[in-house]
DNA sequence: GGAACGATTGAT
DNA sequence: TCAATCGTTCCT
């Protein structure tokens, strides 16, 4: 399974979203690889209202900003993390919201991550994914072609990708920047 | 220094 | 439908 690339996150946020459906997210921890693969994504771009770079440069959001690629792992609702992948040439700030899983390795120490959910109810759902994962702030500016966090093209994929609003948002609701694999249970919402 | 607000989840 | 729970951002 070959890597994900620099080229590859270089691009727009949209393009990204909609190429990382399908390709596999690999994390390395002392107890075992755990994979899973990504079935549901949201795209945030600088002119975007809802992103957290909307604004420009913050403490928080200066990984957005930086070179494709990395991790950008942040603190929501006090409790949660979310686990996005930095887009677009260093500079502007675009990123990538991984909001499910389908799991394929590792399940038994997500289990444990989660406190023995359910298999269906492991990784949908983006702060549930960042649990199963064991990913924190820690990972925040990780860079995914470089560390134990990376994410795997696979081999022929033939599903098809809709479109739908994002979640969760109160700025830019209309626009139609969520993508998931049609049909694919683990999706958060359809 | 203080307050409002979340790119969520799980229980009611 | 609503509480949990706290870092980030913005205002004073």
């Amino acid at each position: 399974m070959p890597k994900l690339n620099y080229s590859f996150y270089k691009n727009n946020s949209v393009t990204v979203a909609k190429e990382l459906l399908g390709t596999t997210l690999r994390l390395k921890t002392p107890k075992g690889i755990l994979e899973g693969k990504i079935v549901e994504t949201e795209a945030y771009h600088q002119a975007d209202p809802a992103s957290h770079s909307y604004k420009g440069v913050t403490p928080r959001t200066q990984v957005m900003f930086g070179p494709p690629g990395h991790a950008y792992v942040y603190f929501v609702y006090g409790m949660y993390f979310c686990f996005n992948v930095v887009t677009e040439p260093e500079g502007q700030g675009g990123a990538v919201l991984i909001r499910a899983l389908e799991p394929i390795k590792g399940i038994e120490q997500m289990k444990m991550n989660r406190k023995n959910k359910k298999l269906e109810q492991l990784t949908n759902g983006p702060g549930k994914l960042a649990q199963a994962f064991g990913i924190t702030k820690k990972h925040n500016g990780m860079d995914l072609t470089k560390s134990d966090l990376s994410i795997h093209l696979n081999g022929n994929q033939t599903h098809k990708i809709v479109k739908a609003k994002r979640i969760g948002i109160s700025k830019a609701e209309h626009e139609l920047l969520r993508f998931y694999i049609k049909g694919n249970e683990f999706v958060s919402k359809v």
